[in-house]
DNA sequence: TCGCGAATACTCGATCTCGAATACCATGAG
DNA sequence: CTCATGGTATTCGAGATCGAGTATTCGCGA
């Protein structure tokens, strides 16, 4: 399986906007904030004009009309075409079945924990949890909210998803403050022996690095 | 405060490598490489090239000294200077301590849900499950691997982190795929409506859409 | 009715990202 | 000895991304 013409995920959101009915750019940017769509797809302006005329490109969108109202600048409107609705199925299908590997920050700052000292990181950490905490009751309050208002499980499924994930990263974060704080932490001695000594060993001793 | 001038995080990387010890990029690349960092820190070469140049441009990083041994291509070698060893710190600190929203392509997915017909979904869904379930099992036995290897946690507590957070995402898919089977998904009855019909209701009743 | 902030609609180019391609050397199998 | 393989080290340019900036019109309160 090669890979996709256009790959953005605001792309994947345009056909499915269009897959509704046909509308122009700046609509597309208003709908997608309407229904807080932005909050899961990142968006803005730039890549949105490109990402519409790449996909005109490739032929999975068209040109339907360009309208000129008074003096303002002209808005052209874009539907979707038969391969733009199989790209759109396509698409969606293979990023809900199968997981793909992301890299984050906070990943990648775990990864490089031990370039700082153990009671930094430890104080550091405690204010990712306590940040983590008010995420998520912010969270969960903007959930229910939206649920009072009437808006279905169906179209709010991926705030759920998000504080899934933030409490369990929660959990994890709390679960290293007490290995940290107790030094249980495996490699601890070395760890603060490493910056207690101003430097690091010359050929380090530890498996692996 | 302001934007960091070098945002890449192999960049981060590449100052915790230089904090170590000075080396020239190819290493960085390797020494990565045999840490297994770059699971977790996207690394390829014309991004890490870029990035130490970038560094060394906003004086991060400097070149040492360039080695031309026989007519292989030339070495430069590069140190980390003191501003370098700052913004290390401060930015590590950062990643750490603020959680940021990340925007992942399941997340998107699951906003766009109601593009596909439920049943299919479903069997994405299940699909997914499969997937991670494999996912799991594979990282928890790397990281057993790596443990036995004499490895201290403080050097995989990415990958603990990375298998929580794909056991979370597990348990979120399992629900789904429960509540999308026996059709107990708030909004399920208009899903399976629009799908069925064909096309989507001229001006949609649904609030927020 | 005047002015002004908000909304509409899009443009631009600097920067970043990617990974295939290049080019060289060391090793060892046949 | 020679050819293939794999490791070393980097370059390049096409394409993606970003968000501030521009230009216009609308609504509304004073």
């Amino acid at each position: 399986m090669t890979k996709r013409k256009v790959s953005n995920p605001l792309a994947l959101a345009v056909l499915a906007l269009l897959t509704e009915r046909s509308m122009h750019p700046y609509e597309m940017a208003s709908t997608l904030r309407a229904r807080a769509k932005e909050e899961s797809i990142k968006l803005n302006y730039g890549s949105l004009y490109s990402v519409v005329e790449s996909l005109q490109k490739h032929g999975l969108i068209e040109a339907i009309e360009t309208l000129k109202e008074g003096r303002r600048p002209e808005r052209t409107i874009y539907g979707i075409t038969e391969p733009g609705r199989t790209e759109f199925a396509d698409w969606l299908s293979e990023l809900i079945s199968v997981p793909v590997k992301e890299y984050t920050r906070f990943e990648a700052a775990l990864s490089l924990l031990a370039g700082l000292p153990p009671d930094e990181v430890l104080g550091l950490l405690q204010l990712r949890a306590h940040r983590l905490t008010m995420e998520i009751s912010a969270g969960e309050s903007a959930l229910a909210r939206s649920a009072e208002q009437g808006l279905p499980r169906l179209f709010s499924i991926e705030f759920e998803y998000r504080i899934t994930q933030a409490r369990a990263e929660l959990t994890f974060v709390e679960a290293l403050i007490d290995e940290v704080a107790d030094g249980r932490m495996e490699g601890y001695e070395f760890w603060r022996r490493v910056h207690e000594s101003g430097e690091f060993p010359s050929n380090a001793d530890i498996f692996g690095r």
